[in-house]
DNA sequence: TTCGTTCATTGATCTCGATCAATTGAATTT
DNA sequence: AAATTCAATTGATCGAGATCAATGAACGAA
């Protein structure tokens, strides 16, 4: 199949299984490593990584700012793709959240397989485009939204992505602390303890230790983290 | 030159006038749109575009957020390219600040190009990561800047893309409101104007009615843009 | 030029979330 | 099981920025 028909079939619809044959890409083209809890990724290749695929584990990529501020730009799950972007005032770090494996890509190294696999270009494309999109979802919550929305929608975006749902009821197991969740939606880790509790007491959620969160009313947690002013 | 090759020389060298041949692709490709101001950009093409090249004037890319807020995402000047991603919950409009001239077009009718010119992929992959890093830099804005932080920070990127420097004194004729400011760097409307009558106190800048902005002391601004608390 | 409207500035006050300060609780070590 | 440690919760207070309100300045229309 040409690259162009390719992208053409591609380019009118966007959902279908649009991650799996990138990742294969990657995993076969990228530096493979075996990241320990709380380390940051470091990749020895010359050429800086464009996309790492997440193999198990989980990870944060942060923007440091200043000497004590921290903003987490995304999260990277088991499966999950993340793309970096290194060239910006801002320094970035890609930091292991649980013991993980993961392969870092570069384009350098991507593009190598672009003339054999036509649809390779289309998956980066993809990969790129539901970056942006998660930016700049996140772009509304932090200029636009109260405590109680960032940490509703924070645990919504989290339900979608590593929730185990059992008969309608779905379980969380956190692989990030209070002030990692804080860090994410501009908070403080007293503000997003504060929504937690409250959220507890209308019945909204349940936790179990530190890290287990049972979301038992998912309509009405929906509602808050989109309730307009 | 292979697709390839020119991928891996691209991927070495980000710098070097990477936005021009995209652009002139997408103003052979796309479709052509005269927008009056403050209207909405409609292209009637069935295809949604995906890279917007703002020919003339202003544009600006928003979130709306339930009825009464806004988040400006992003800002498209004279000559610039600027990504959309319509795949999402929140809806998004491109408005012009200024009677405009853009040009957009979508992947499908990009894709018909990519075997022919094989930079147009690195171009488009470029713009699409230049629109994650201006997105990602912003979440820390958003995220953990203070109001002079922020303000600073958006006049010193005006700066850089739409001032006329005349030595070394850089003019800037504002072609957004209070409001958009505001919108976009999640404050309010009186909190701008005060942080701007603050810099102007400190002899920092100066204002000429409600559209010129002279800058007089770059140096100043840079310090309050990306001072640590 | 003058009028009228809209936008920006400035002032007064309020409020949400930050900060400071204990306390409680969970997980790890011995 | 007890001790240690660090994270999370809860309470009390503070403050940056929001909100409310009034004034002033810019700009377009007649």
């Amino acid at each position: 199949m040409p690259a162009a028909s390719a992208l053409r079939k591609f380019a009118t619809s966007f959902s279908d299984e649009p991650m799996g044959p990138l990742s294969s890409e990657v995993q076969q083209l990228g530096e493979f490593l075996h990241v320990p809890v709380g380390e940051i990724a470091k990749f020895h290749s010359s050429e800086k990584p464009l996309i790492v695929f997440v193999a198990s584990g989980a990870v944060k990529l942060t923007a440091q700012v200043g000497l004590d501020r921290e903003q987490i730009i995304a999260f990277g799950f088991r499966e999950e793709m993340i793309a970096l972007s290194e060239n910006s005032r801002v320094p970035y770090e890609l930091q292991a959240l649980t013991a993980c494996k993961i392969v870092g890509c570069s384009l350098a190294e991507l593009a190598k397989t672009l003339t054999k696999d036509e649809y390779c270009a289309e998956r980066l494309i993809t990969q790129l485009l539901s970056a942006l999109e998660d930016s700049r979802e996140r772009l509304v919550l932090l200029g636009r939204m109260t405590a109680q929305e960032r940490v509703a929608s924070f645990l919504l975006d989290l339900t979608e992505r590593i929730a185990a749902i059992k008969n309608g009821i779905a379980v969380i197991e956190l692989p990030m602390s209070r002030r990692e969740i804080a860090d994410t939606v501009g908070l403080t880790i007293e503000t997003v303890s504060r929504q937690l509790s409250q959220l507890r007491e209308h019945g909204i959620l349940q936790t179990n230790g530190r890290s287990e969160l049972v979301i038992l009313d998912l309509d009405q947690l929906r509602r808050l983290a989109s309730r307009s002013k």
